[in-house]
Order: C-alpha cells, then sequence, then structure tokens
DNA sequence: ATAAACTCTGTATCAACTACAGACACAAGG
DNA sequence: CCTTGTGTCTGTAGTTGATACAGAGTTTAT
C-alpha cells in the first residue's frame, strides 16, 4: 500500500503533476532549490503530496505563466510564507515585474515591425539574391 | 609589433568588440561553436580581425538585435557562405522568425492584461492582506 | 625597467528546466 | 506466485546564449 487509506488527498508525484500541468521532473526541481517543501515519504521512499503542495505548486504554476521568474516567486512565496506580508509589498513585486513584461513587449514589437519590415523588401523568389541579405550583411562574402 | 603594418583594417578581439559591441569573450564564444572562423593569429597567438571579421560579426548581431536564435543565425550564414541562397529561403526563415515573435507578443501582451488587472485589484497599502494573493494562492498558508 | 592593460586558455556559472541511466516498487493479469 | 508494464527513485548531463573568472603570458606606455 503506497498511499495511507486516510488522506483522501493524497497523491504521488505523477498525479500531481497531472493535476498542476507541471512536469515531473520539475516538481523534483523545485524541491531541490527550496520553492516546494521536501514532503514525506512512504516506506519505500515515494513522495506523498496533499492539498496543500497542490495549491502551493498551482500558484506557483501560475505566477511563471504570468511570466515571474523563479527568483521573483521565490520572493513571493518568502512573503506568504512569513506570514506577515503586506498588499504593498506584493504589489512592488508585481509592478516590478509588469514593467519588465512592458520592456520586452516593446523590444519584441520593434523586432517585429523591423521585421515585417524586411519581409516585405524581399520576393521570395527563387532568385540568387536577397534584399534581406544585402541589408542586413552589406557586401556579403 | 603585433599587428603587420601592411593591414589596416587589422584588429585585436577587444578592437572588435568595441567596433561591433560585442562582448569579447562572446567572440570567442561565436568562434568556439563555429559562427565566426577561426582568425589568423601573431607569433603570440593572438587573434587577428579583419574587415570581413568585422561584417560578419555585425550581421551576427544584427540578427540577434531582431532576435534570431543562433541555430537561426547559423542557418542564414550557412545560406550565406554557401554562395547559393535564394531569396525564398531567406524570406522562409524570416518568415518563420516572425511568427515566433508574433507568438511571444501575444503571449507577453496577455500577460501584461492579466499583470495589469491584478495590479489595479490592489491598494498597495501597508495592510496584511492582498487580493492578488487572494487570486492566485487561494487559502494560502 | 616596470607597471598597466590586454589577451591567452580552459573551466565554471547563470536561468529554468528536461532527459536520461540504472535500480527499485507496485498494480494487474494469468 | 510470477511476470509484465508502468511509475518512481537517485544523481548527473544536456540545453541556450552567453558571461566571468583564474592564472599565465604579451604588449604598450611611461
Amino acid at each position: 500500500m503506497a498511499l495511507k487509506a486516510d488522506s483522501r488527498s493524497a497523491m504521488t508525484r505523477g498525479q500531481l503533476a497531472a493535476q498542476t500541468d507541471c512536469n515531473g521532473e520539475t516538481i523534483r526541481y523545485y524541491e531541490k532549490i527550496g520553492l516546494m517543501p521536501d514532503p514525506t515519504r512512504t516506506a519505500a521512499g515515494y513522495r506523498i503530496y496533499r492539498e496543500a503542495h497542490l495549491r502551493r505548486l498551482s500558484f506557483i504554476m501560475r505566477l511563471r505563466a504570468l511570466g515571474f521568474t523563479l527568483k521573483e516567486v521565490r520572493s513571493l512565496l518568502g512573503l506568504v510564507d512569513s506570514d506577515a506580508y503586506t498588499c504593498g509589498e506584493v504589489h512592488t513585486i508585481t509592478t516590478e515585474h509588469l514593467a519588465i513584461v512592458r520592456q520586452k513587449l516593446a523590444d519584441l514589437k520593434k523586432m517585429e515591425r523591423s521585421l515585417d519590415k524586411l519581409a516585405a523588401k524581399c520576393t521570395g523568389d527563387d532568385v540568387p539574391a536577397c534584399p534581406i541579405i544585402d541589408d542586413l550583411y552589406p557586401g556579403a562574402a
């Protein structure tokens, strides 16, 4: 019997992975770097996860989906774990991250415009010359 | 005398780095992974770069600024080096990359909107509760 | 002559995973 | 009870695109 009968919320790593859409190896990784707590184990050494792990990992996954780095995730978890976070602290991390996202957006938009312009110059034909190369590599080999 | 007097375009690695805004270590790295050709050396082993290296590295830097991966850069360099590229081949790589950029843009925009909504919910005050956490980590510790 | 600045090599580090290899564990079918 | 297939365990290596060293040698400037 791998998981005790008294814990209706008990899960194996694979089950937690399925519930959270997180790769099973990644769970192990988050544990190693201290984002997820060391779970209890069966006699054979299998990890046993419970409701709290599920909620915590879901939180991490949501933050990752919002583009937060693991460092930022760690900060936010630190706040929550401290049980003494303020709205202001969370807001600061969020808006700082938002600024980074907006910067990346601006950079990507610039790339998109340039690429679009380049692609437009191009006939795309089966001819041995290309305005894109002429533009980016003047005097190419 | 490190560099021969007859080559007015000859540069050291540091000089090439300065000309291209590329980190000197990165030049070494590009050489190692085969994007840049092994340059000739002085008797003491110092790399000597010339006009052709400057042009090639500038091309790479432009592609990087457009967000091309090194794999894509390698493909484009391969085409140019083959001396038998067609406009169509270049166009294909460019539009495929453009599609990736647009996908990233879409993802980031989604993140931005979500973050913006979250940040708006938040008072940012010095109070021990935060709607962001309530949203993302229901039932937090 | 000597100090400052540069360059050389190889290796280690970063983010954030992902993918093994080789050994156990466990559940289901016959 | 045995086998087979899947799941899990550990530790380690690989990925991308650099960047940062250490320790030695070279060149340049004073």
